[in-house]
DNA sequence: GCTGATCTGTGTATGACGCACACTGTGTGC
DNA sequence: GCACACAGTGTGCGTCATACACAGATCAGC
């Protein structure tokens, strides 16, 4: 029934500090986060793929095996990359109402996934229980503060969010994480012309009339009006469910 | 400015079926659904690391690089394996009102991700192209008919239906992709009880206020319950834009 | 019906990868 | 001061994607 620290994965003990008692032999040199520091410099300047353990071992100055001490799989590696990534999270502002508190939220979710657009492309096989992975879900809870929301509204509010901006990021960012010889515009510029190419409107009517009177070339700023627009339905989804809360109604 | 058929990829081209001239030569033997087919069939059984262009060949009686005669990487063998996997969507109920509609098809969606969890670890690259992926789409768009949504409304807001229904598929299916040695109640009670173990409430009091009374060890179908709060969510969130713009607002 | 261009599928090879395992030397707790 | 647990090393294995040269088959054009 309860759980003790040692039954963690090794990960997870040292992301939380969670040491045991001193042990005689020597000390470990490094710390979990000049390994995950190091792999994300790496991912930063080449891509997810350009991370593997000898490179990440080698920019420690180390050697491949040396990295197994404090990892136990390259998929641990990944959690404490994400986990350096997106850093800690800036309080939400407690003066402001519940809308702008998850915009906020939102937004810096979004600039961190911008910061390192491999985030994106990391494989997720377990919901997290890193230190500050919790804190960005502590902090996006606190955002609902004095709404008439359940707590369970909350959490599945929060994830609603956290999925929102995370699809829409990758959707719209996933153009310059790919290669460098293409810009953003040319790769979507691309894209419109193969589509409008291959969507004939006798096969696929509704999109062909999307497309044809331009969405994808008007200059204007798609990936900031995207994810405006899909924050705002969000948002307003959520309003509905405060209002019919507030109402005291159960459903 | 105009983008011709042979520009396109070669998987591309393959799936539309966009066979050039008659030219000399050997015919291929194979089609490219038989590969798509084969690996499917793989990654059904053994996840999608169980995929290799090796096994894949192996599976059809050929050799490896016989594959690359179909497919120019293994991320083409990827666009490939999806396509087949989505399958062709049901059209939507012309008779319905568009709520269900959307419903049907958000449902459709994460069915076909049911049937096929690794389709969630397929890393994305480039926005789709493929004709079911597109036929997809085209239904989608489809099940806004009758709503005074704009052709840019209508894009966006399946986009967001499609970005919610793969993303909390991923969340609460991503344990029954993991292993098979663990059922997915008992990966949920693991994880509750290190998340409270961990999330204590000094320093996490929203996360352990959401947790303590229960959340998650109550017996219900929390996959459902939480695809559902989350879609009615999205839903009456493009249910407020559909008031405004039928209200021949422009914000 | 011949011919030659051209394609399909094969065989072999390469470099990178994750990681298992046995080992060495070190420095700490007793 | 000493034993020994542990940090970091070196080597090696199996697998992977894929480059490249090649052999044989096959069809278009004459």
């Amino acid at each position: 029934m309860s759980q003790t620290a040692d039954e963690l994965p090794r990960v997870l003990q040292l992301l939380w500090g969670l040491e045991g008692p001193a042990r005689p032999g020597p000390k470990p040199t490094l710390q979990i986060t000049d390994i995950g520091r190091a792999a994300v410099r790496l991912a930063d300047a080449a891509g997810l793929g350009a991370v593997s353990m000898n490179k990440v071992a080698a920019e420690l100055g180390f050697t491949t095996m040396s990295l197994y001490r404090y990892v136990d799989s390259k998929d641990d590696l990944y959690v404490v990359m994400v986990e350096e990534a997106f850093g800690t999270p800036d309080p939400v502002d407690p003066k402001a109402d519940w809308r702008a508190r998850i915009t906020q939220w939102a937004v810096m979710v979004r600039d961190a996934i911008h910061r390192h657009p491999w985030i994106l492309q990391v494989p997720v096989f377990e919901p997290p229980l890193s230190p500050k992975q919790l804190l960005w879900m502590e902090e996006g809870l606190r955002a609902f503060e004095g709404t008439p929301l359940t707590n369970p509204d909350r959490l599945s509010s929060i994830v609603l969010v956290n999925i929102y901006v995370r699809g829409v990021t990758q959707l719209t960012a996933n153009l310059f994480v790919n290669q460098a010889d293409k810009t953003e515009k040319e790769a979507d510029q691309l894209y419109a012309q193969r589509l409008m190419m291959l969507a004939t409107p006798e096969r696929f009517p509704a999109i062909a009339a999307t497309f044809e009177d331009g969405t994808f070339d008007d200059g204007s700023d798609f990936d900031d009006d995207e994810f405006e627009f899909g924050l705002t339905t969000v948002l307003d989804g959520i309003e509905a469910l405060i209002t019919r809360r507030a109402a005291g109604t159960r459903r």
